[in-house]
DNA sequence: CGGAGGGTTGAGATTCATCAACGCGTGTGG
DNA sequence: CCACACGCGTTGATGAATCTCAACCCTCCG
């Protein structure tokens, strides 16, 4: 079936890259289109891993529960977002569920045609191991920010990705989520995210609502780390005080 | 080069499953082999990523490093196991460092060598696919047990990975690292994990040194959760009273 | 107008990290 | 052969920090 791809406003899915006409033809063949409402469960913990999902319109969640019912979100997903990527070459029950925030409409690729395009389309491969790594770099982040992090500096790095992905010059930005499901993807309570909410406006980082303004473009330097460095076009330029001196980042 | 790659005692490599001779030949032609000291750094965090490193003898810890010197320890490897095999196609400086736990000897495999391969031949880039799916699955239960569980969780279910791993009939197992070592990588401090341990002997599972004696089979189902379940061999079985019941898990 | 859900604020309790001291085994050097 | 130092692990007392529980506010919508 023909697909309505019309991503125009992100950055192309990054599963697609560079992927040959014929491929991507071959890829969409036997995918589908299905529109959901909010808080539609599309994998549970346990299932046998179908499809790979790619949000069109709308946002997603990965997470876990515990016997208890805590839940633990480790992906928020926007339209360009892909999951079960990753769960499809672990080999094994789903270990994550997968459930719709708002009305979505999403693009389901089935296990067996991934699988088999990867043997065939080196590229596609190569698209794939760079997605799953992203997330596993990503979860990385997570697991060192829980460990030693304070709640501020997890919630001024969550920060930092966010303005550095909208474009350095901006210096306002709005969360794509719920605060609660924020919080909980920063590994704390509502309560809390919403108390170190307060305590960032002294750093110059004010917050209305879900629309966060920044000070100046130095605002959230203070959270900076080897990681994000590389992506700030202040890096190696004498400007950010705490890309020139490490040692000054903040200790919250 | 040929390597005198005999890992007789442990499975093979996950990275050379299913590789034709050819395959594995090319992949080895460039590859060399070292002999480490204890604690000598390999990569260092902001490091370009080189190569793929596999453990042939010794021990390895990946980690990171925060301003003031903390460490979170992400992986734990023994011989047969790789690293900065994911850290590679994340495109960017290394978010890690590697250092040698004891005297290692390493299989290094260059970085363009593996980048060329995934292309080539199918079957690595699936391999690879596989592996660093299992490194996320991991660090997803790392997640959760740091935002959930209690603590006595985190060691219970860390001692049932080991105790699966090592044949679900023994009774006994080693900690293949020192407690220090493993109490950071399970997100908790030498001082919690030795009280955790002390704990642990009330659920019938004697701690002496580093030898792990259980009071029988059952000990562990108390951790056992959806993703252990098809390891285990109770399960579906009506032996195991967990497996069963998931509701009367341990909650700590 | 009233209810529901999300977000905020406050008070209290729990829990783990921190700091400090000690025990124990090992290896080394006198 | 013994003394000592060192690393690792354990134990105890203390404190800080976040989760929990509860009440309240606000907005949106029927």
């Amino acid at each position: 079936m023909m697909l309505p791809l019309n991503f125009s406003k992100q950055k192309n899915p990054q599963l697609f890259e560079k992927l040959t006409e014929q491929s991507l033809g071959k890829l969409l063949q036997h995918s589908t289109v299905h529109n959901y409402e909010t808080d539609t469960l599309l994998v549970q913990q346990g299932d046998k891993p179908q499809h790979i999902y790619l949000v069109i319109e709308g946002s997603v969640k990965t997470f876990r529960l515990d016997e208890e019912g805590h839940e633990t979100i480790f992906r928020l997903l926007q339209p360009g977002d892909t999951c079960m990527d990753a769960v499809l070459f672990m080999g094994g029950p789903s270990p994550i569920y997968v459930q719709t925030l708002t009305p979505s409409k999403i693009l389901m690729i089935p296990e067996r045609i991934v699988k088999t395009h990867v043997l065939e389309d080196g590229q596609f491969a190569t698209n794939l191991l760079q997605i799953v790594t992203k997330y596993y770099k990503n979860s990385m982040h997570q697991i060192d920010a829980m460990n030693i992090k304070s709640p501020i500096q997890r919630v001024g790095y969550y920060f930092l990705l966010k303005h550095l992905d909208k474009g350095h010059d901006s210096l306002e930005f709005t969360l794509p989520f719920h605060k609660q499901s924020i919080a909980n993807y920063l590994g704390m309570t509502p309560e809390t995210f919403s108390r170190t909410l307060k305590k960032m406006k002294e750093l110059g980082i004010d917050v209305k609502g879900d629309t966060i303004k920044l000070r100046d473009t130095y605002a959230l330097c203070l959270f900076c780390d080897s990681d994000t460095q590389a992506l700030c076009p202040h890096y190696s330029s004498e400007d950010c005080q705490s890309c020139v001196h490490p040692q000054v980042n903040y200790k919250g």
